[in-house]
DNA sequence: GTGGTCTAGACCACC
DNA sequence: GTGGTCTAGACCACA
């Protein structure tokens, strides 16, 4: 994985968290990664993945059993779909706009974008 | 002209120069604001503002005559242009597209939300 | 160190970090003092430094990790090289033509000067 | 005449007079250009001019005699190489030498530079 | 009047 | 611990 240099390490990880969450790849009562394990794949210091988990746990995402490790938790599907709809559409989406209307571009254009990326995906 | 948080003031006020330049409010070799004048109508600190024309100047986006102030260069318009497509295109757009894909939304939607937010406008 | 008023502090501090680079007495990816840490050792205030930082950061010449430290780059010897060398020719040394002419020095005086310097230097 | 961004115009404009007067093109108690007229020759503010004009008064460079126009003064010659040579040996050869150094030039290459550019003012 | 630099001190986010 | 941003206030050189 590589980190943007536009977003804090430890919100991009979360990132990861919500779309595996969103997309159903990791489900209700699953075991995630442990702290140290996520650091070494991710190449990043612990106590930036752990600052990860603080927050998800604090939103209620996953929960802690002590010694044994992080789960998803009951409500994580709604919670994460609050929120990331909720900043999407209020802090993001109008930055877009804006955005599109100082460079004269319309809707179209952008879906051509969104055409092409998706087809890279693929790739 | 209020700020956002989640950006740096002095960035901030950067992109409202992109805006005026793009949109040709302020054309070539036209004089911008005085750094302590443009510092009082936005009620920040002039160094705040200093630290926007340096970066603006670095970028070759305005030059300056001593004694005088600031101008728009000649090739503002064509860097604003690059600058800002280039960052829109690489890195919000993309992050953009991700969440959609999470949040499951297609173009449409994002089209609505674009049209309300252009009838807003207006009011 | 001392510092000249005829050239600001943080001016003077990139061009420490030129010699250091060019000298090679700081290497590709080894850490650079940290901004605090400088600012005490030169006795200037931080933010001093971090002008500095700025500057040699926006000119790819050192690099950021977040939360660790400045670093040097890859390129930082040939960008540096480039930089010093061009200002040097372009100038530094018509200047220095201009005034030989003006006092009527020949190139053997300043080569006298050149040894002296050097001597002096040793001691 | 263009001016250098690295040094002020009124000291640019200083210079100016200064190589006039050691070159002899200008004499004792010869008059020189009105204020008015060279900042219409140099497309220049008045009151820069008239700065110079004023620093060149403070080192007995030159005089004036009041609603006639500033003179060359007997002493300009001698005082005026003193003052440049002062400066070139002691503040601007160093500096070329530091840098020299740092570049890993020779006095050979220096002396290439020269003959370049002597053979260069001729065309 | 203009910009340019510097200090002092503060607060914040991040690793 | 690291950098990044901002304010307040000052002083200077320059046009």
């Amino acid at each position: 994985m590589e980190f943007s240099k536009n977003k804090s390490i430890y919100m991009q990880i979360a990132d990861y968290f919500y779309g595996n969450i969103l997309l159903e790849k990791w489900k209700v009562d699953e075991k995630v990664p442990s702290v140290r394990q996520l650091a070494v794949d991710l190449e990043v210091n612990p106590n930036t993945v752990m600052r990860t988990y603080t927050h998800l746990q604090d939103k209620n995402i996953i929960y802690n059993q002590r010694g044994i490790g992080f789960f998803v938790s009951n409500e994580a599907q709604s919670i994460v779909k609050d929120l990331v709809k909720e900043q999407f559409t209020t802090d993001e989406l109008p930055e877009i706009f804006k955005t599109m209307e100082m460079l004269g571009m319309d809707m179209q254009e952008i879906s051509d974008y969104y055409n092409n990326w998706k087809s890279n995906l693929k790739n």
